[in-house]
DNA sequence: CTACGAATTCAAGTCAACTTGAGGTCAAGC
DNA sequence: GCTTGACCTCAAGTTGACTTGAATTCGTAG
């Protein structure tokens, strides 16, 4: 069981093989082969498509995905690239943690106005510090 | 110093005003006044912005956004509701944990081919569970 | 009081990420 | 060997989030 069908990658990851035909046209993924006219793939690209995935969440847009993974899935970056991008991960993963307490905070707090709750905006403001600082990319 | 100029906002925000007019059009802030023609806010609206800035970063849309808060920035959801979105933000933090630490894997491990590195797929396959459930929405 | 710069309106354009539709082709089951 | 269902190609359409451009309007500096 070493090849997949494009209708298993379907069946596990959820995805529509016209997704897959669009992430093949930008070199995210590669078919090994057909059977018929129908793609093949190897059990790597459930991997790659899991990365794919990955990155969307973390805000890349599929052309920088495509730029960190060639289209074997190997990624392509130096080592200074890598740590910078993981510490912009970072500090994403801060920005979502105080969004997650501020919204907890919200459901308990018992302030008539959010926007004024000094709790609230202090946890909001933790989380965007660094906001205005280039667009935060696509979202 | 109550009420702000839209340059204002726009300088201490980084948006541009066609940003902050496409907005108001959603219904996501609201000026408070006039200026001639210049939209005025109130201080509040920055704290709306990075409350929506957020809310991207985190992967909503607007209309979702808008939906979340009223105009005028308080929140409308029930208690269950803020509770399940926390928790939906704490699966996607977890994901990016482990996102960066699978970068941070692939800046360090000597392994020729990361794909097939059980370290960097245990990584990998950690963060990409439950992936499969509905597409990850917009991204 | 005139000139200037920046914001305003409204329609149209752009870009990314897909999806849809028409018409075609297999491989497998009967 | 014929039908069928799912994928195929290729072009065009859709949606969300903005941006751009032309023509206009003000407040402020000079």
């Amino acid at each position: 069981m070493k090849i997949l069908d494009i209708a298993e990658i379907v069946r596990q990851t959820g995805l529509p093989p016209s997704t897959l035909r669009y992430y093949e046209e930008l070199g995210l993924i590669e078919p090994v082969g057909r059977h018929g006219l129908r793609r093949q793939y190897e059990p790597d690209t459930l991997m790659q498509l899991a990365l794919i995935s990955l990155g969307k969440a973390a805000g890349y847009s599929l052309e920088e995905i495509a730029g960190m993974f060639g289209g074997n899935g190997e990624p392509a970056l130096s080592r200074p690239d890598l740590h910078a991008r993981a510490d912009r991960l970072e500090q994403q993963i801060r920005e979502l943690t105080a969004l997650k307490n501020a919204i907890r905070h919200v459901a308990e707090c018992p302030a008539p106005s959010h926007m004024q709750c000094p709790t609230f905006q202090r946890l909001i403001r933790l989380a965007a510090k660094r906001q205005a600082r280039q667009g935060a990319r696509r979202a």
